[in-house]
DNA sequence: CGACCTGTTCCGCAGGGCGGAACACCATTC
DNA sequence: GAATGGTGTTCCGCCCTGCGGAACAGGTCG
């Protein structure tokens, strides 16, 4: 019953080398400097500067950083594009998605989203947003849970009995004061949703922004993806049902390209 | 005199398993397959299989990695895009310059693209492409000398001399028929993209591409990025003037909110 | 000039991780 | 259903890699 016996769980049979090194570039990510020290960098991460350098020699190798000859500081290198740039290619469809995507954000003046699952969460991989001074922008690659916020609900409302109902047997922690914390509510919720085809959050998973949701379908029946039209709450709410049929519009075309047969 | 004694000189005082892993990340973008398994990967990359297992266990602990758990595959993962869009971020201004890149595509109804320098290299960060049939994509992350090519050009003609004679001095290696090869010849071409304001690049880099780029000036006077629009050369080239004072109209407006000061 | 930052390099000791081999699992095939 | 050949995963002992304290180098400050 020792703490011990838990917290090395994860790097049970891994290289620890390698995960020190994604944890140097995660730093990047996460830190507001975009340029960091070598100092600096082992003090907060807990290793010494001897390796913290010898990290960076690799992965500036691998041009994963760069190294500002003149400062003597270094920061994330162009390598990371190549790496986005696959991952995304490998998300089928995507490429279609984007153009439709533009001119849904043009037309509705709103933030448009796309989220895929990933290990059981939800993963935002794009994000087209208006020209305006006041607007919705997430963070691309953040990962959030499945039952706060209109895309995850869309996802959740369309995915196998099963695998639904071992996400609403877990802990419903809110996000936010408007998260729906019962499963009850919630699975009356996803009924809607799957009744009339699109998602509805007022700030379930971020306060003051309001959207909508809908999934997109391929060949096999499955979601491959979730479009969302979003904005700040206040010029949102009016037009909820607009900005719904825009949506709708746009995904059940797509999901009619993927080869999706509606029932 | 033995191959031995330069093919170990990248991993000189560095960590080897830190560039393993980064190695199996780019087998990932480089591959045509957007899945790899584990005997695919070792045997590629001349690895035991055991390792590149350990390796997978490690990225995929960081989630820069996924595995499929019914297939047993694995593929890039989501965390991949955290860096990316970090890397991006920590480029000044690139934010406000995406917007105009869009309108130029639009505009000009070919591709737009944004590069910027890297370890004395030109990279490509960002495109946007027109919704047409036949046109020009960039490899997003890719990197390129700089003599070859309006945007690389672009960069050299408004690099300090001293930076400038150290890419003219080292070898001009021909891309594609039409690299500019001999130094006098470019640096005469350099003379009149700096009188001018643009370069312009006929199959240069890439055989049957054409494409004008122009460069973005901060407050300190240097260039922080070129844009450039490209696109297939035949019907690129009989509106070679429209588009370079269509690019110039972006970039120097770009410069003045940049807070550049024409001498 | 010395004090105090950086980043970089050195070196010897030790334990982490390599890799061959064994194992488990799942398809085909006969 | 046994045999075969393909996966991914795990085991274990030996060896070598990479750890980290400490020394060094170079820069900036008062």
């Amino acid at each position: 019953m020792v703490a011990e016996s838990t917290q090395n769980r994860s790097t049970e049979r891994n290289v620890a080398a390698i995960e020190r090194a994604a944890d140097v570039l995660f730093l990047f990510a996460r830190s507001e400097a975009r340029t960091l020290g070598v100092t600096e960098i082992a003090s907060t991460l807990g290793i010494s500067k001897a390796v913290v350098h010898r990290i960076l020699s690799s992965l500036r190798d691998r041009e994963l950083v760069t190294l500002d000859e003149d400062t003597r500081r270094y920061s994330l290198g162009p390598a990371v594009l190549v790496l986005a740039d696959a991952y995304r290619d490998g998300l089928d469809h995507r490429a279609a998605a984007v153009a439709s995507m533009r001119r849904l954000s043009e037309a509705t003046g709103e933030t448009v989203t796309m989220s895929v699952l990933s290990g059981g969460r939800r993963v935002y991989v794009d994000q087209v947003t208006p020209p305006v001074e006041v607007k919705m922008t997430v963070q691309v690659g953040g990962s959030y849970p499945l039952h706060a916020g209109s895309s995850s609900k869309a996802f959740l409302a369309n995915m196998s009995p099963a695998d639904r109902r071992s996400v609403l047997e877990s802990d419903l922690t809110p996000v936010t004061d408007s998260t729906i914390t019962s499963a009850k509510a919630l699975e009356d919720d996803l009924a809607a949703i799957r009744k009339r085809g699109y998602a509805v959050s007022m700030g379930e998973r971020e306060a003051g922004a309001g959207s909508v949701a809908a999934p997109v379908f391929d060949h096999t029946g499955e979601p491959v993806m979730v479009l969302s039209v979003c904005g700040p709450v206040e010029r949102f709410r009016p037009r909820v049902d607009e900005l719904a049929a825009r949506l709708l519009s746009v995904t059940n075309e797509l999901s009619r390209q993927f080869g999706h047969q509606p029932i």
